[in-house]
DNA sequence: TTTCTGCGAATTGTTGACAATTTCATTGTC
DNA sequence: GACAATGAAATTGTCAACAATTCGCAGAAA
């Protein structure tokens, strides 16, 4: 279920050779700017942890699967310290579960889970719905208008992927936008939690134009400024996803338990 | 800063005999209830992390002081290695702070941050007002009002510290007997980490007595029924929590930055 | 005095080794 | 054939050692 080789060791000698004041010029891959600031100023656990976060949110490593510390660290290229690291990391971000002396396993979200994530979220949702329209920002509300349309065009497109991800986009940014940094870190982990579940990416099935109506209502009620209206509607958003996560859950019955 | 003596050793010891189908007669220290099927469950890094998690929220561990790896190891009795799986546990909780080969040190929290959290915490606090207001269950309302009874009889004792801890346990229990696991999960994150500011326990000067009144009408209202009713009476509570905060930091200036 | 500059000590980052535990296939028994 | 006992292999838990980096300080230079 792995794949990737040594990457992090292909960045890290990378960064290695700029801080021993190598030229710029650095023949490996070509990576991301700002990845070595980042590598120089992380220790190699904060790499495996973000990887395997990665990892784990993109599916690659699926709700259930065991985590070996042997086998993750030889493909990473790094000794079994840092990944150990990683994992107490992923374990109080609540991606994987432990069992002393069994191993490392990436958690199931139970159905009864996700529906405590989709009630937490309903409420941060509010708060952030009642402080933007609260705020009155002109900017704020072109942002998210912005990202309707994103929406409303891969709808057209019938292009479910880039729907879903412009969908999450919105909801992120419109968190994002009351400038309350620990909300947002709040928002995000909840979110990343529920990942683990809706693995099929098919959710939103025919619900498109609903969904769209609702983001439309929900920006043109922040840009009136109406602000228990705003914290309503969004409440209502997030808590209408919690139902059609619990219908689909019944309809497909699986995985239930949070082992 | 540290005075703890190997006290972890001894627990592993204990454990460590048990397990091995020794008697039950451990004549070291007295373990509370729970602790030896903990040990026996926890890796050496959770009961590291539980240790210097207590300490920092107790405040012996004070802000900004720099945590060593050996030193701790060495009072804790074990290797650096758990030591530093703790770290990132603490790290990912928010309580410490990480800086690269310079080491790891108990994070200081803003004023700025703290009316971040303040302002997560009054959406939290609203949104289990309404949902217990609407459960209607008596036994919670039993409880909440034993619990307001309890800081009416410390203030009246002019305790301090009786109050405090019975303010903290009253908005605790609140979020406990929604049922909402998560919500209460991310609850108490916040709350740690409001911790870390609130280090001297006079903060509630001479407010006790409104305080208490608050109290009384939102376990009233909740009792009621009056679903929005409780549940704006928690968000004005936490706000005015958090205002209070923000005098109390503009009146003793100091400790300002994230640092 | 103040600011550099080395150099030794302290601390962190990472690794490999070893012991303890679990897993799994194999064997033997009923 | 089902099931328990056994032992080797795999995996985890912990530790100690080594390398790299930072810190603290004495002494030189401005």
């Amino acid at each position: 279920m792995l794949k990737s080789p040594a990457a992090l060791a292909s960045a890290r000698r990378a960064a290695g050779k700029l801080q021993a004041g190598a030229p710029e010029s650095v023949n490996d891959a070509v990576l991301a700017p700002g990845t070595i600031a980042f590598v120089q100023a992380s220790s190699l656990s904060t790499l495996v942890q973000k990887e395997l976060e990665r990892m784990i949110v993109n599916g690659e490593l699926p709700a259930g699967e065991k985590l070996i510390e042997g086998t993750l660290a030889e493909r990473l290229g790094v000794s079994r310290g840092p990944v150990r690291e990683a994992f107490r990391g992923l374990l109080e971000a609540g991606l994987v579960r432990f069992e002393k002396n069994r191993g490392v396993y990436v958690r199931h979200v139970s159905v009864d889970e996700a529906e405590e994530i989709y009630e937490v979220r309903a409420a941060l949702d509010e708060f952030a719905g009642r402080r933007l329209a609260q705020m009155g920002s002109p900017d704020a509300v072109r942002q998210l208008r912005a990202l309707v349309e994103r929406m409303e065009k891969a709808a057209s497109r019938a292009n479910v992927d880039a729907y879903a991800s412009a969908n999450l986009e919105f909801h992120d940014r419109l968190i994002a936008l009351t400038g309350n940094a620990k909300l947002l870190a709040t928002y995000r982990r909840l979110v990343n939690e529920l990942n683990l579940r809706r693995r099929s990416s098919l959710e939103i099935g025919g619900t498109m134009a609903v969904s769209i109506r609702e983001h439309r209502e929900i920006v043109e009620k922040i840009a009136a400024g109406q602000v228990a209206a705003a914290g309503r509607a969004l409440n209502e958003h997030a808590m209408e996803s919690r139902q059609r996560m619990r219908q689909r859950a019944q309809g497909v019955p699986g995985k239930l338990s949070t082992k």
